[in-house]
DNA sequence: CCCCAGTAGTTTAAATTTCAAGAAAGGGCT
DNA sequence: AGCCCTTTCTTGAAATTTAAACTACTGGGG
């Protein structure tokens, strides 16, 4: 005799994962803060505005539509819609509409963002090292780039995909 | 003749290292909108303050001073205090002052607040699995913890363990 | 051409988080 | 006791994020 569907006993994280889920919890929470801190003090955004400098530094012509600039950086439109306009105040970033289909937006990073965002690498670079890649071996690198590939992978829709954004 | 310390060239990441990073950071994004989403259909409330009543049901007597919880849930006392506030507002915690030091505050987690607990961790877990371990290999699960537990003992405040909670 | 479902992006309000300041109590010192 | 510094927690305002509604436009049929 066995329990009904929809009454089964579920299956609850066994030792391992239990540890490696809330360790995984407390190094987001305390990463997420510390990249935070460390930004807004050095160069005055949060790090995810700070991300979004970087994924237009690295596309043709320091420009992206919204909605790929969205995908990008894994934010939904209406957060990227209010981070821009922040950026814009800040005079890092620009709105220029899209000659090709009159919804569309192109956000284009400004020479001022760019000299921002050079100025502000070095040193969130080596927080970032800091906190991580000093402290793992090259084996373990590898590892941790597979395994959050994975999970990203997993949760990503199918094709969502930017091919000129990796 | 070397380069003034100042003027350095910054260690920037190898292509490894970038991969490992644009893979955290993609795989943070997606998960935590993922949960929070998850969690804020099914229980109500977004996946901090679930974490705050894992915490709470964790303690003996399933409450905890402030500062306690605060440091459990690596999040500040400010942050908390406003969580806390909506908690009760929802009849999930409870304030209670504590005897021994009038400063203090227990967050006393409710009968009430430990049956939507109850009720939502099933779903949660089922979440957490999909997205994170039925995806891993057990040798992947026991890597990725170790890996999330030296980040975290990197970024911690030494000693700042509260010895009754993991 | 007109209609219509879908897409791009914005906007509003509500919720959450951050930041800085502040109230209250503890604890050591003289 | 009185003073000083620290710890605990809260508060209020500003910034950011979320959720849902909304405008404008596209593209595909009839």
């Amino acid at each position: 005799m066995t329990t009904p569907a929809d009454a089964e006993e579920p299956r609850w994280l066994t030792d391992d994962e239990q540890h490696a889920w809330q360790s995984y919890l407390q190094a987001n929470m305390l990463l997420e803060d510390h990249l935070d801190r460390q930004l807004q003090r050095d160069a005055g955004l949060p790090h995810v505005y700070y991300g979004l400098l970087v994924k237009l530094s690295w596309a043709p012509r320091h420009r992206l539509r919204m909605t790929e600039l969205a995908a990008a950086a894994k934010i939904t439109r209406s957060r990227l819609s209010h981070a821009i306009t922040r950026l814009e105040k800040n005079g890092w970033v620009r709105r220029e509409d899209c000659p090709s289909d009159k919804r569309g937006q192109n956000a284009v990073l400004t020479d001022e963002g760019f000299e921002v965002l050079k100025k502000a690498a070095p040193g969130h670079v080596e927080a970032v090292r800091a906190a991580i890649f000093d402290r793992l071996t090259p084996e373990q690198i590898g590892q941790f780039g597979d395994i959050c590939r994975i999970i990203a992978d997993g949760l990503q829709p199918e094709g969502a995909d930017l091919p000129w954004l990796r």
